[in-house]
DNA sequence: CGCGATTGTCACGAAGCTGTCACATTAGCG
DNA sequence: CGCTAATGTGACAGCTTCGTGACAATCGCG
């Protein structure tokens, strides 16, 4: 999973300082910005993932800015969360309306705010849906995330069950070891490569002696998945 | 009672605007999509109470969703109001055959829409009474609230009880801990993920050597309710 | 107010997973 | 047939995730 990002706009450079460690702790990559002007540019230069904007700020007020990012397609969809000094509900009202997904007042611990954060972005971004894949009797299936051969449950392990997910659904074709890490690990880890090879084996062992040919090795490149030969 | 959840599923911002403050204004909690995929993964994810979709939207079509909706045992019971552009009795009968619970054409005045929608709610949830559930011995009752082994009564507390309820009608699904406080403990709840963890143990301790082999460890991932392995 | 039940969090240990290495085995080639 | 590079395999240390008991705070109720 790749680090969201979240940028931090508030005119007391303390708050963002005391934010920033908070997100930092719990791993993500933080932005800051003291006021609307800027935190506009960067929401367009850096798009960060989700928007922490404090509700007063000199010149443009947070909620003026939220309110021109919504309306603007190219950043509506930014998640906002924010954050107000004391509980004045009547704002919240209108924050919310501005198109805030979010409401945090201070003073908030650390935890709450990041909860919080978390609860907002699982919202913005689905989870795609994937479908059962079934292929020569071995079956995966992402919803109840298991792995069956002929009706037969198989104990495989997480990085064996997405290895064999991308096979599935992208069969009949070689993939050298460095493809396989960018799409199975993710794109930036560093790992050697030989590495695969070991999940490979660990992954037929897993399917046992009646689906392992499904994993083919093509000397001098990689692996494949397929049912011929 | 607690606010019911309506997805709305259109692809036109203005629309959906519309719709939505009509509905937060009658005390429905209002979620949106653009398109039958974000939909699709949204009615899984959030398990809406009620479906509002469009008929005609760019690539799959609101028709064809409900269609998927109603095949699928998951979300079959999952009412369904589709929205259409002109009043054209051939959709109508396509709907109703898809599954749709009614059928309401542009332009509808937001009075209209609630009232429909009330009804079609009132419907879907006879007298609010839910069923009870039985899994393998394990009994669930929501009238009397209770939870009973093989005849026997079982001491779960109150977050146990929830929880359990959840699995017992979510099946064969892996859920996160982040899904499940959502589900389980609500959305706007902020709570350590492993807090979770300590429940399961709970719930597994209550329901006894018998049974506790329902509730399993997805690793990496979360946990399931299923009866087989 | 006082009491038991419930809840969320923590710390610790157990269990499982990961990446890497060293060495064995194999495929391909002249 | 012998050589070399590529791949298979077992072992292992370090790390992550999960289970578990304890505990303080809070809640519900008499």
């Amino acid at each position: 999973m790749t680090a969201k990002t979240v940028l931090i706009v508030d005119d007391e450079a303390s708050i963002r300082e005391m934010i920033a460690v908070a997100l930092e702790m719990a791993d993500y990559r933080v932005l800051e910005a003291d006021n609307a002007q800027t935190a506009h540019a960067m929401v367009v230069d850096d798009q960060p993932d989700l928007l922490l904007l404090d509700w007063m700020m000199p010149g443009t007020s947070g909620i003026e800015l939220a309110r021109r990012l919504k309306r603007d397609t190219a950043t509506a969809e930014l998640p906002i969360i924010l954050l107000t000094a004391k509980s004045e509900e009547d704002n919240k009202i209108q924050g919310l309306e501005a198109g805030a997904d979010d409401y945090i007042t201070k003073p908030f611990s650390p935890r709450e705010l990041v909860a919080r954060l978390k609860a907002v972005l699982r919202r913005a971004t689905p989870t795609g849906v994937e479908d059962t894949v079934e292929i020569d009797g071995l079956r995966l299936d992402p919803v109840s995330h298991r792995v069956s051969a002929n009706g037969e449950a198989l104990d495989v392990g997480p990085t064996e069950y997405r290895l064999l997910q991308f096979f599935m659904t992208h069969q009949e074709r070689a993939y050298t070891r460095s493809q396989l890490l960018d799409q199975v690990w993710g794109g930036n880890v560093y790992v050697e490569e030989r590495t695969v090879d070991v999940h490979i084996r660990r992954l037929r062992k897993a399917l046992g002696d009646d689906h392992q040919h499904l994993i083919q090795t093509v000397r001098g490149t990689g692996y494949r998945f397929s049912t011929k030969e």
